[in-house]
Formats: structure tokens, sequence, C-alpha cells
DNA sequence: GAGGCGTCGGTAAGCGCTTTCTCTGCTAGT
DNA sequence: ACTAGCAGAGAAAGCGCTTACCGACGCCTC
């Protein structure tokens, strides 16, 4: 009860001079070690501890021990419920194992995610964790991969959330089947007419769920032309933005896919803003399942991701605490979801 | 460009002997230091560094300089995009201090608050950031009070988000004045039959709305009867079924106030599932402004708190580099919205 | 009953850094 | 020309912890 006003924290040192132990022995009676401690002694040392308010410093601990207790989590975006749910999934996961998760951000940029992972490796993080797409073309996606190498090398492991990275492990989203699943699910409810409104060309979760989607209104005969896609931000805004100039093409369209939820929602609300009835008049469909997409009217058919199990999934592979421990990939899979912003369609349209 | 293929990572010793100067030289040329260092040298260091693809290990450098450049954040759930959205505001102002931000999840009990806030000092923070509500007579409240002023007896410093909760930093959240003024400007649109879904009465933030909107509708001259009056839990799920609740009451409504948007949202979905039309047959409105808002239908109504903002001003309240340095409280402000879930009623209502 | 062995405290040598202090080699002042 | 003074490199003592290793002690075995 008393608060020890001592201008910096106990340490181990004071615990054992308090208990009247070595400094060993007080290390030992606090910090699990293979070896046993009288119990007598292990009682007064952790006593001591109690009334000085002590608390491993797990800096000195790692330094020491050579290894440390954190996980790096890299997200282009935490506001974005996508990486949010990832973040809560791994976090928890890491609770299980007594692992202390960062985060640190890149707001999309690859040079940023460059800069991060370097500036991360001086935690020396037992894990890192990168969440956002793999991007096609880019100058640093190559360093990206030498400096995670190099971090592996050393003793660090490198999960991926998404696409393949090999040699690194990867929660492998099945974004093309995903994708391709839903269109011939849509496909079935009677569209025809189709407009996608995907990410920038080097997103490879864009391109991928794009060329999924096609994949599948192909199985139908549905064609999907160049114009019929339009390149946007992979945000809110990209979805909202991409719409009007859908709208101001005067395509026909009945149906719209945006390669994520994020963009869906804007979506809806530029064709709401535009005078156009989301659902009745022209279906929407998103891609992920946020938390969002269900309270939104109409609500959004899309694809679902268990991000949160993403999440653990990435952390355990990560760990080799996943339940195939030798696993260097895990596949999750997804699931088509129909609701009200794609009702059936009456077939003889188009 | 070639991967050092040693099995542990390179050391500053390495850098040195690479270097051909001593520790100390090493030290000074690559982690800021009061003290000069010869160009010449201070480039052979840096390229030896580069070389051997060294980054300074962190843990070891707090030891050894007894600070670190870690800020901790408590939230109680950080798929919550209340709390993801301070938490982006956090990490942003973080990364301009050059400071590490780690989050650890309480899940809303006081409880494991406290064993997080006892785990975290651990890692001996710069900062910590509680972000969630405080509440009454909770027994654990005494004791992260006993515990936050230790760690503040040992260097760290503390903000808070939300309540006053002197002696330590907080970033107010003005949740009385902004809910008085929604129940003002509501009640100039013609509401009269007001119900409010709130949360537990020992969270302090949904006792404090629910008080100033009483206060606001009493300006008014409306009453709030304590049968007007839901607890529910502080989520969706709660707004949902306190709905369902006050509909089976069949008590007659015009209004409906959640102290949370995240509940307003499973309130409408609520009355949209039980066949009343939200925003028509009765208003909704909620108060946070997360995101999510403007894009369910219809959009909420409610009082707009600058999330991100807060997230930042908590941070810099606690680095001290907030504009006014020596504050140790930041009102924020708030701002009434009202959108398509309260239209203007009918006065004769009622 | 002596040697072997297993327990378990304590001592001390690190872990990778920073920082004080020492010491050398200059420049500059008289 | 000689010393005071300063700059700056390097040696070494930490920071708080872990973990060989050492040695005292008690028990078992033959």
């Amino acid at each position: 009860m008393s608060a020890p006003v001592s201008k910096s924290p106990a340490t181990l040192h004071d615990v054992a001079r308090e208990a009247g132990v070595s400094l060993a022995t007080a290390s030992r009676s606090l910090n699990g070690s293979a070896r046993k401690v009288n119990e007598s002694y292990r009682l007064r040392v952790v006593e001591a501890a109690q009334r000085l308010g002590y608390t491993t410093n797990l800096f000195a601990q790692a330094v020491a021990k050579g290894s440390t207790t954190t996980v790096a989590l890299i997200v282009a975006d935490i506001a974005d419920p996508y990486f949010s749910s990832i973040a809560a999934g791994v976090i928890d996961a890491a609770g299980n194992e007594n692992l202390v998760v960062t985060i640190a951000v890149t707001g999309r940029s690859s040079e940023r995610e460059l800069d991060t992972v370097r500036a991360l490796r001086g935690q020396r993080p037992k894990v890192m964790i990168l969440a956002g797409s793999r991007t096609t073309g880019s100058p640093y996606e190559e360093h990206l991969r030498a400096e995670l190498s190099s971090f592996e090398d050393t003793g660090g492991k490198v999960a991926f959330i998404s696409q393949d990275a090999a040699p690194f492990a990867t929660v492998l989203l099945d974004n093309r089947g995903g994708a391709r699943d839903l269109a011939i699910a849509l496909a079935g409810l009677g569209y025809r007419r189709v407009a996608v409104i995907t990410g920038p060309a080097e997103i490879r979760t864009a391109e991928e769920r794009l060329d999924g989607f096609r994949t599948g209104l192909a199985e139908h005969g549905i064609p999907l032309l160049p114009e019929q896609i339009i390149h946007a931000d992979f945000t809110r805004e990209g979805g909202y933005r991409g719409t009007q100039e859908l709208l101001a093409s005067g395509a026909p369209v009945d149906l719209i896919f945006a390669v994520n939820d994020v963009m869906a929602v804007g979506v809806v609300s530029a064709l709401r803003d535009a005078g156009v009835v989301p659902g009745q008049d022209i279906g929407v469909a998103g891609f992920d399942d946020i938390p969002t997409v269900r309270d939104i009217t109409p609500a959004l058919s899309t694809v679902r991701i268990p991000l949160e199990d993403v999440g653990r999934h990435a952390l355990r592979l990560a760990t080799g605490t996943a339940t195939d421990a030798a696993a260097v990939q895990q596949a999750v899979s997804t699931e088509t979801i129909i609701r009200g912003s794609t009702p059936p369609r009456d077939a003889t349209a188009g």
C-alpha cells in the first residue's frame, strides 16, 4: 500500500537486498528458471518484490537473454476496420503467449513500409507481421525482402498476410477464389452488366480479386471489358470517386463490385448522392466483410474473411504454435455473403 | 547488398571493429551524442554499419540510457472504431517524436486493465495512455491509481482520455456539454418523447452523457423519466437489445439517443428489424461521430469528437510537447452534427 | 564411513549499449 | 620556446538482468 517514493523503479538488486538473498536467487525466484529455489527463499523474494513494487525490466531481461517478447505488427492504417480487426486477432493471440504487440503504420506507402521495417528491427522483435497487401513492381519490394531475409537470418520470424511471399510464412487469403465465388453467386442472381471498382493496379490484392471476379463472370459467359473497370484509391473516397466516374461515363450497369468493403461503402454513398438507389437500381458488392457493412443500408453483399482469425493465424504461424507446426503457409477460406445490396435481378435484364 | 549471414545481428562492437575505431566512437557516430566526432571517422563508421546491416538494439540502448522510447496505449477494444481512431492519432503523433507505440487491450474489464498496466510497467514506457472510460465504484480503480502514481514516481508519465483523472494529465472530453447541446438541437427539431439507451451505470462516460442530455432536455422543459432510460452494454449488441427492450415496453417514443455511436448503430438495426423506419418513425442520435455513422442509413446525428486529435493531444500532453507545455488537462470541444436520422419533427407530436 | 552425486546459494561474467574519465596531440597565448 | 587549454579518441565502468560455474551440504551406495 505504501508507495515507495524512490526516483527510479526498484531493481532486482533492491529486491535481493530487501529479501537478504543473492541476485541470482532473486532472479530465479521471480522470473521463471529451470533451477529450483527453496520455497522459503522464493517466498521471501516474492514478498520483497511486492513490498517494493518491483516489476521486471523487460528490456534488461531481453538484453540479458538475447531474445525479446515483442511482436511487431505493420499495417497500412490502424483506423481502417480491416486492419484493426486483424490487429485485434494478433493482440489476442499474442496475449496467450505473453507477447507484447507494437503497431506501426505505413499509410500504404511502400517506402514507409521499408523504413518502418528497418526501424522496427531495432526492437529485435521475435516476430514481424506485415498485414498490408503486397505490391508489384515497387522498387522497394526487393529491398524489403532483403531486409526481412536478413532479419530472419539473425533469428527473427516474419509472417505476411495476404499474398504468398515465399520464403516467408504467409496467411493466404483466397482473394481469387472468394471473388470468383462471389461473381458466380451474383451472376446466379441475374446480374449481367457489371462494373468493377478496383484499387491501384500495383496492389496485388486488388488485382487478384479483380481477376477472380472476372473468372467467375466468365463461367457464366459474362464479359468484363476494360471500360467496365475503374481504378481508384483503396479507400472509401476511392470508391466514392470511382463511382462518380462510372456514372458519368453513362455505361449501363446493374452491379458494381468494389474490391474491398471500405470502397464499397464509398460506392453506396456515391450512388445515393447521385440519386441512384443502391441495391434496387444498381447492386453493390464488396469484399472483406468488415463489421460496418451489415449496418449500412442496404446491407452489403461481400466475401467474408475471418479477419480476427487471420491475425491469430499469422501470429501462430510465426511463433510456430500453429496447429500444423511446420506449416509455412496457412490458407483461410472465404465465404460468400449475400445481403440486401444485391437482390435477385430479373434475368431478362441486359 | 550482400546479406551478412551471421546467426545473430551485428552489434556495435562488430561495427567498431569493421571501421577500425573504438566502441565509443562508433556509438557516438551512430546514435546522436553531444560529443563531436571527426567527420572522416564518422563516415567510416556509418559505412561499416551499412555494410554489416547494423541497426541499434533499442533495448540495449534503453537499458544503458535508463530511458526508453516506448509509449503504451491501453484501449478496451482495438477493433472498435472509437479506439482505433484514437490509436491512429496516438501513433501519428508518436511517429513525430520517434516513439514506438505498443497497444494493449483490456476488453473493458477493470481487472484486466489493472493487470495490463502492471505488465506494461515492465516495459518502462515513457508514457502510458489510458483511453478507456473511467468507472465509478470499481475496487480496481483505486489500485489502478496507486499503480499509476508509483509509475509516475519512478519517472513515467500518464495520460488519460475522457474523465478528469487528477492528478494525472487528461484529455477531457466534454461529454456533458456535447450531450446537452445535442439535446437542445434535437428539442429544437421538435422531438419530445425521448428515450435514452445508455451503458452500464458505472461507466462514467455513459453517465455523463446521459446527464448532459437530460440537462439539455430540461432546458426545453422535456422530462426524462427513469422508465425512459435503458441500461445496456456499451456495444452494438447492447444498443440492439436495449432497443428491443424499449420497443417491447410499448412506451411512445419519437427519439432514441444512444450514448455512443456504436450503440446507436445497434439501435438503427434493431428498429429496422422490428419494422420501424429509423429517422422517419423514430429519430436516432449517437455520440462520437465514428466514421461509420455517416455511411449508414439514415446517416446518424451525433456529437463529433475529433478522435484522432484526441489521440494526438493525449500523447503531446504526456510528452510535454503540447502547445501549452505546462497543461495537465486539455479539453477538446465537441460539435453537434445533425444528419438524416433526426429529421425535423412536427412539433405537435406528443 | 569414505567417495560419488545431486541440490541449490552465491559469485561473477556476460548481453549490447552509453557515458565518464583518462590521455594524447594540437593550437594558441605570452 | 614553453605551458595552458582544448578537442577528441579510447578505455572502462556501468545499466538491470541472466546464467554458467563454483562450492557447501546432505544423501546414497558399497
